[in-house]
DNA sequence: CCGGACGCCTGTCGGC
DNA sequence: TGCCGACAGGCGTCCG
């Protein structure tokens, strides 16, 4: 489900709920998520005041009086605060619940997600000790993208959906991007001039701006932490819009597999 | 070392 | 109507 997008839009969302109080205790209802839910989440947490929530690419950081708490959505995942008296819905394998009452759950169908503890930094956490920049941040730009992309055959969209390169651009947002851009997805990542590649990293940071602005994009079921949807699905100019016809050029958008994931472009217009 | 393919899961949707 | 395959917002791991 979520990109960065959709991870920043639910940190906003839930944090206000979060920040200064305390987990009363935890329930793990499956501990069976891509990676096993630890023991020492529901021996270590419970007391423990929530400090700060970061987000680092598409991980979700809880800073917690002594260590953190590490979530990452997967493909299906959300999280959402849900109230003392509220049922647990399905599919909530993992629910903080709260000092003042509210519960935070994390919903998660496919159990691709998981939900993580380190007392030590989370940074330098083996799942994210390899990431790159933060596309929002000066050290993601274009001439950081041409130096890395130099003598790499694979495909651009396949250079800035690798997590080592940028942290959290994924399916929907590569497609976008690289269509504002004016860069064909399968054009190999070493083959890209730096002034294009300095038009990408424009492209990258407005198009994930906007998607922010806009509460992250809803295909089928995700909600922000206030529990609406968010709406930049029907700014998506590319993704999920094969044959409809391009909104600059008229000509109809291609679908096709690059790296194994639907990618979606205008042959006219990118190239 | 690099790049591509494979699994992990479950829900949904389109076609027959 | 019902069944079955294809596909889905991610990513670590394995193999050539």
């Amino acid at each position: 489900m979520p990109e960065l997008p959709e991870v920043e839009t639910t940190r906003r969302g839930i944090a206000p709920h979060l920040i200064g109080h305390r987990v009363r205790t935890v329930q793990v209802h499956d501990r069976r998520l891509r990676w096993p839910v630890p023991a020492a989440i529901s021996k270590q947490v419970p007391g423990q005041t929530i400090r700060a929530l970061r987000r680092r690419g598409k991980y979700l950081l809880f800073e917690l009086d002594h260590g953190h708490v590490i979530v990452h959505l997967g493909m299906s995942g959300s999280l959402r605060i849900a109230t003392g008296d509220e049922p647990r819905r399905p599919y909530e394998h993992v629910v903080f619940v709260l000092d003042n009452g509210e519960r935070l759950a994390l919903r998660d169908p496919r159990r691709f997600g998981c939900v993580l503890w380190t007392d030590a930094d989370p940074e330098q956490h083996r799942l994210l000790v390899g990431i790159g920049p933060e596309p929002l941040s000066r050290a993601c730009s274009g001439d950081y993208l041409y130096r890395l992309s130099r003598g790499r055959k694979p495909a651009v969209k396949s250079f800035i959906m690798d997590a080592r390169v940028i942290a959290g651009v994924g399916n929907i947002y590569a497609s976008e991007a690289l269509f504002r851009a004016g860069i064909h997805p399968a054009r190999a990542a070493g083959r890209i001039s730096r002034q294009r590649y300095q038009g990408l990293a424009r492209a990258i940071k407005a198009t994930l701006r906007d998607a922010i602005a806009a509460g992250g994009t809803t295909l089928r079921d995700f909600r922000g932490g206030d529990g609406r949807p968010g709406y930049f699905r029907a700014a998506l100019k590319v993704y999920g819009r094969a044959e409809c016809p391009c909104g600059r050029c008229g000509a109809p958008i291609r679908q096709r597999q690059i790296g194994q994931r639907s990618s979606f472009y205008c042959a006219r217009c990118q190239h």
